[in-house]
DNA sequence: TACTCAAATTGATACTTGTCAATGTATGAT
DNA sequence: ATCATACATTGACAAGTATCAATTTGAGTA
């Protein structure tokens, strides 16, 4: 008997993991999304990241509004700034593929 | 007090979660490893996965070997056919993002 | 040997993407 | 009202990529 795998996704829920996987696919995105992360308060705003990518803020402006697009990202305005933190689907995938350790919720009543 | 994130990966392991990512993220490769990840014994061959991806068959194979060079995929020769099977790594994505459910390795005692 | 089949590779082409410099748009301060 | 700051957007260009048609490689077969 052959072992049974079963696809636990509909096309449109994978399509989106398609999406959001090419987003997370470059480099200077990845290290963005980790920077966000490891951020206090788990948010920074365009000024912080900047600097760390060595490129331009313009640039920098994109690749944040290609996360904010593949539903990374969230994008809250205050003032001047723009905060970027990570959406409960980044949250998701950080933690698990443990490239983050975050904080529990609740009561987490583990296992 | 702010709240403590840390990070759990080496930058050359991130990296690699990048190049994995990004061959992740064109739809027709997270088409391919979705497809050989629910075949029969978790293994297929070109000519089993190129009909349902509507593209010829030297643009498969393209794909496969990205995918291979990313280590999500295995490729094992066995007479005039490549098997294509999903490296642990890939496993390891798949499962923990929930887009397939994998067969019970030995025990699996669970918690 | 010659032939067939599965898969890989090559060359060409259209398309996508990462980047910068420059400009535009709000927001807050003087 | 004027100005400075933070960020977004635009236009341009180089580099990368997905694709196909055609060819090559390699393994089994007659």
């Amino acid at each position: 008997m052959s072992v049974s795998v079963s696809l636990t996704k509909s096309p449109a829920e994978v399509s989106t993991f398609a999406t959001q996987f090419k987003a997370l696919g470059d480099p200077t995105r990845l290290d963005l999304i980790m920077n966000v992360a490891s951020s206090a308060d788990s948010e920074a705003c365009v000024c912080d990241l900047t600097p760390d990518t060595g490129l331009t803020q313009g640039t920098v402006s994109h690749h944040l509004r290609i996360l904010v697009e593949a539903g990374l990202l969230n994008r809250d305005q205050r003032g001047k700034w723009a905060y970027y933190s990570l959406t409960d689907s980044a949250k998701n995938i950080l933690a698990s593929l443990n490239l983050a350790v975050l904080p529990n919720k609740k009561g987490s009543p583990g296992c």
